[in-house]
DNA sequence: TATAAGTTTAGACGATGTCCAACAATAGAT
DNA sequence: ATCTATTGTTGGACATCGTCTAAACTTATA
């Protein structure tokens, strides 16, 4: 396990150190969408001796080296999202969480016909509540 | 022109006050994406007794009477939008700066198929560069 | 083992945004 | 007009976020 973390590391050109393992351990399988500092928080709680610049300086080398994605969609809030797939995002306004809408359910159309744009990437960005009928999602 | 801006205050439920003027003078009428930092040192020019307390207050005060948006669109930042109908965003990853696309510019199908979810509203958000070929837009 | 390259660290820093308690302006009643 | 309760404004203190730096520490390599 923390074998193969090592392994895809060095797959992604990122030397191994014990800090950088520790913040993959935890970043890269979580279902939340943690800020720098609740990471920070979480990950010291294993490897106590972990500085905020490192957990910054490796959030933003992980992003780079595409093991994670940056996202800025919360009030002011940058959080990271270790689906590295396109997908879009639904914002619950009751309780600010962000949750994944897989890139199959939507489809936008006449992205092609926009003129002066050279769009790399997109997403859907929707804002609203969980549906009280229909199943959780 | 003050007028008319003091009345559309008033029908927002806003009562005018010269500070609240100078800022929506300001706010409504630019094209730009301003943070609330640059809204204070702009109105600032003309209100030199502004303080940013009351600068925050009015922006906040504005989003929530419905004559601003909030975008949290940029790399950590919240910008206004004077666009309070809807339309998309385009981020230029060269300069960071934010174009509006409109509404009609782009269709999103399958929306009403989302299960779980209730939709109050969404957009479109594209990141990439102002195209070399292609008229400016 | 020596050396160079890469990594971590604490704290300083600037920018953002909120909060507060004192002060000022205004609306509404008389 | 004047009084009073409500509403706005102010500057400064405070918290958070993210970056930077210089020194210390690790790791890779010869």
């Amino acid at each position: 396990m923390k074998r193969d973390l090592i392994e895809e590391l060095r797959a992604h050109d990122i030397q191994p150190s014990a800090q950088r393992v520790a913040v993959a351990q935890y970043v890269l399988f979580t279902g939340e969408h943690p800020s720098a500092d609740q990471v920070w928080a979480k990950v010291r709680r294993s490897l106590p001796v972990l500085s905020r610049a490192t957990v910054y300086n490796t959030l933003n080398l992980f992003v780079q080296k595409g093991l994670l994605r940056q996202l800025v969609l919360a009030e002011g809030k940058v959080v990271f999202d270790p689906k590295v797939d396109a997908h879009h995002h639904f914002i619950d306004e009751a309780t600010g969480s962000i949750h994944d809408v897989p890139w199959e359910a939507l489809e936008v159309r006449k992205m092609a016909s926009l003129r002066g744009y050279d769009v790399r990437e997109y997403q859907v960005v929707m804002r609203g509540r969980k549906a009280a009928s229909g199943r959780k999602a």
